[in-house]
DNA sequence: TGAAATTTTTAGAGTTACCTAAAAATAATA
DNA sequence: TATTATTTTTAGGTAACTCTAAAAATTTCA
């Protein structure tokens, strides 16, 4: 790969990047207002955006039916999310970043353009399969893991399990979840599950009792013990 | 420094720096054709970013006079120059690759914009003082060591030195001089000085003797013995 | 199913950074 | 110093990406 995807803006980038993170949620066409959504960006900036890239045969793209990407467009949006993901490993690995705080930085870092560059990184941080919220690194070839363990929500009472990955990585978040103490790694129990707003009770390796939101719930992901 | 200064384009850094690198070399106002020969431009685009540059008072500019940076603008210009030589030593030190490959993908990486990563990252280098090629690393506080010893082209008869620094930094250039053995660190002798063209004669500690033309001897720096 | 609400696209416009060609200012030199 | 040559600026235009407002298509649901 690489070579001959090269060359795209940061714009369009950002674009098939948003594009392939939402059609792995939704399994379906993504719609314009998802992607303006996504990149805080306003729906007739989308539409633009989409003939470009429709044009340039990177998405597949019918008026008023929402988009999906095409092979070329998938492997130029994964090998953003590889080059994503290895920054954030490099940053929490070598540079001492703590988990919170690499999303913004490997922003940027993700748009560097050079092959090589990204392989000897990952030869460095030898070759590692996961970054450090769990997400599954591709390799040079675009291959990826599926992700580990089962979402906390779908864990059934009295199941135990470790902590090995964030859905979602925003800053305020990420932060939350180390105050709780629910970081990677961690070992919980689920106690109980409270019908009324389908918030859960866990019991962390600690002694600690805590109950967190459904949302939070979803976003975490658990391997069973 | 750094928060007062971020969010100026990635043409506004390539200008300034491009403003600081000429400045140094002809210590007098920097001519607009000047700065359209380095960054590849013509000299009616490099009068509008001059226009644009001192309106934000990041450079001082009289029409048909040249231009010269202000205190802001030379700040903004050695930490461009400071990350770029940070992340060329992270390419080379960390990831090996050689001295010609490093520029190019620096010069995309000098505009990541993160105080904190390029601190981390001078840290994690161990605090370098110069680049793979000689050149001097701004600390933070935008300090610059000088350059460590004289061109080539002004040893005398007969004197030894060692390879302390290269002035250009293209690949062209740098794998020439890798292939006659001038590397960083070679110790050499001069032999002879050609009136008729300049050139300049040296013997390598391997014994081997090579014949530089005055514009080589000119870009390369040499720290007596 | 058909009017109302929502989503998406088109139309028109602004910004940044670049360009060519022509005009204006400065520098070179006969 | 007057004329020519060079440098620099202005004028006018293009391309990428964004925006708001209005129009068109689709979806919702009474």
């Amino acid at each position: 790969m690489s070579k001959i995807y090269s060359m795209h803006t940061f714009s369009e980038e950002n674009y098939l990047k948003s594009i392939f993170k939402i059609s792995r949620e939704t399994k379906t066409e993504v719609k314009t207002n998802e992607i303006a959504a996504d990149l805080n960006t306003r729906a007739a900036s989308v539409t633009d955006m989409l003939k470009k890239l429709s044009e340039k045969e990177l998405i597949e793209y019918v008026k008023y039916q929402g988009v999906s990407l095409t092979p070329k467009g998938t492997a130029i949006a994964v090998d953003i999310v590889r080059k994503h993901r290895l920054w954030e490993c490099f940053l929490v690995d070598k540079l001492g970043f703590s988990w919170d705080e690499v999303h913004a930085v490997a922003e940027d870092l993700e748009h560097i353009n050079s092959p090589k560059l990204i392989n000897r990184l990952d030869k460095f941080l030898g070759y590692p399969k996961y970054d450090p919220h769990g997400d599954p690194i591709p390799d040079e070839e675009g291959n990826i893991l599926p992700r580990k363990g089962v979402s906390l929500f779908d864990l059934k009472m009295g199941e135990s399990g470790t902590v090995v990955g964030v859905k979602e990585d925003s800053t305020d978040f990420l932060r939350y979840l180390e105050k709780i103490e629910l970081i990677l790694g961690a070992t919980l129990t689920l106690n109980n599950k409270h019908e009324f707003d389908q918030s859960i009770e866990i019991t962390l390796s600690s002694g600690k009792s805590t109950t967190v939101s459904r949302l939070i719930a979803e976003n975490l992901f658990i391997k069973r013990n």
